[in-house]
DNA sequence: TATTCATAATCAGTTAGGCTGATTTTGAAC
DNA sequence: GTTCAAAATCAGCCTAACTGATTATGAATA
């Protein structure tokens, strides 16, 4: 039959620890940094990564010059499965420790953002807690806004500027993300030489056409929408068809997207967050945004990934999730 | 915000040795056992346990009498979620151990069958292997096996009896799942008493089918096809329906269905066997199919769940899938 | 009710894997 | 050439976890 059994207790010996420090690590923090974050020493750290480069029988990390200068292919290859494996660990045992959620519960989540990784943590709550029925509803986040009061909502999720204080000082509401707004586009253009700006924007009352827009009126240009769409995936697309040039938080980059900064004289744009409001006080709707701000997708690590920023939730739970 | 860190280093504290130590207990093996597959003693498996229900905050074995009466509810929530985790793991490390899948592979798999554990492999391990094109044909087994020469088919997953001997000898075979046949329905029926058995069977050439008539032929009783489908699904339902009296392995049954065994009159069925097949000599049709077998949604800790008998691969690769 | 058996829990002693801290190596920047 | 930062290496230590023996539990017998 086949013979791959490499050897006895096989993959039995990496071990959750091990996937951490190759997280860690594959984030770009060097190795110091990295044991900071798991309590752990600058040597260990090594020594464990080590340990599962000679159990997976590959190099994971290209550490010619010195410090780490990114990942093997082997290291690209392996790290979606590590990160996976590690939140759904983390998912699961949050999940544990608290009862199990029940209800029926409504949650907004913005169709005007990429919110794949929204939608995994979503599912898996629902996995986890089968008594649990969630609803989902999708829409502007400007209106998500608008209808916490009458319709009903539990839990909704949001995008907004900066800084962000709820309308509604009942709502208890939660930073998930952080991160830098940038001007993107699928080739080079040089601000200056444009008369008009064509924009690819989420249509009026999305805050980051907003940002963009008083952006542009300061510096003296007129901007117009080249592409509208209320969908993500049709921004991003046009976006990398070379529609025109479009404003989208670190996180919702596409691979073709290059992003449009001060060398080619583009205007700085304020930092956007994913907000998560509890609209009603339930105790379910306190469970389930436990849950989801625990969820490693969206997690401080991450935010601190996409942030130029330092953000004040980081260090308290970086043993948590690191 | 939110008051959930219930504990510094929260869930850093489970190993993945700890959800291994659970699963094999909620499948019912006891602590000994559990602890011959792990290398363990009894006492470390039973420390290890409560390790994790330490960690978890909650009991996970309903232990009242002396061993282990089942799960309890927070067991049975965090059963799916343990068995994902070390499934996702197992494949990942043993996809890095060997080079990337690379290619395209034509993979042939049963209609008539529960293929969705075979289709969460399949696409797990396109994850994994990012330059790896699978495509999958659906057709009945007896189709499949008929058309692996002309059909350009890789690799062929097909049910049939036990036993089996693949009709050319340059094919290399191997067995993934060999388990029990019943008799299932969704009331309780005495086989003395029906002069003709409503059966709910897959179409003519299912070795299921042949199995069940030859079965009745024996006993001098008279099958008829009350409800046939080539769908796995509209077999499943149907028998839940009270349809008829189905013919199903035991992976295959659903929650309401009932087994009728010989309290109720009904002669023995042969095992079944899941085998995989692999057509092509190609290097990525091998590789396809050690993942495939070393998935541990098909591996031999399971084949020893639904089977009567021992397996003989059950021993040797228990370490690495126990 | 006592006896036996099978199983799990407990406990003390031991072990080994992994951590720390010091040191060395490496490569880059000055 | 010197300095510096970062990672690798190494020896020793430490603790989490394992072993083996013992005890506790409950079921099945007589």
């Amino acid at each position: 039959m086949f013979d791959c059994q490499p050897s006895p207790l096989g993959d039995r010996r990496v071990t959750l620890e091990h996937l951490r420090a190759f997280v860690l690590l594959a984030e770009g923090k060097g190795f110091q940094q990295a044991g900071l974050q798991l309590y752990r020493s600058q040597s260990a750290v090594t020594q464990s990564l080590k340990r599962l480069e000679d159990i997976l029988g590959c190099k994971l990390l290209e550490r010619r010059q010195g410090h780490i200068m990114g990942l093997t292919a082997d290291g690209e290859r392996f790290l979606p499965a590590a990160n996976e494996i590690l939140t759904r660990t983390s998912e699961a045992v949050s999940a544990m420790k608290q009862p199990e959620i029940a209800g029926r519960l409504l949650i907004g989540v913005p169709d005007d953002f990429k919110v794949v990784d929204l939608h995994d943590a979503i599912s898996r709550c629902a996995e986890l807690n089968r008594n649990l029925r969630l609803e989902v509803v999708s829409a502007l986040s400007s209106q998500l806004l608008y209808q916490i009061d009458n319709s009903g909502l539990d839990l909704v999720i949001l995008k907004c500027l900066e800084d962000f204080v709820p309308s509604d000082k009942r709502w208890r509401s939660h930073l998930l993300r952080r991160e830098p707004l940038h001007w993107v586009a699928a080739q080079r253009h040089v601000f200056e030489s444009m008369s008009e700006v064509p924009l690819v924007i989420f249509p009026d009352g999305c805050c980051y056409r907003s940002a963009a827009l008083s952006a542009l009126d300061r510096n003296g240009k007129h901007g117009y929408g080249a592409y509208v769409s209320a969908s993500y995936e049709n921004i991003r697309a046009a976006v990398s068809a070379g529609l025109g040039i479009g404003v989208l938080p670190a996180s919702a980059l596409a691979n073709e997207h290059i992003i449009l900064g001060k060398q080619e004289g583009f205007p700085e744009l304020p930092m956007v967050e994913l907000v998560m409001i509890q609209a009603t006080d339930k105790y379910a709707t306190k469970q389930l945004a436990d849950f989801l701000a625990h969820s490693a997708t969206m997690n401080p690590r991450n935010v601190n990934e996409y942030s130029d920023h330092n953000v004040s939730a980081e260090s308290s739970s970086a043993g948590i999730f690191g």
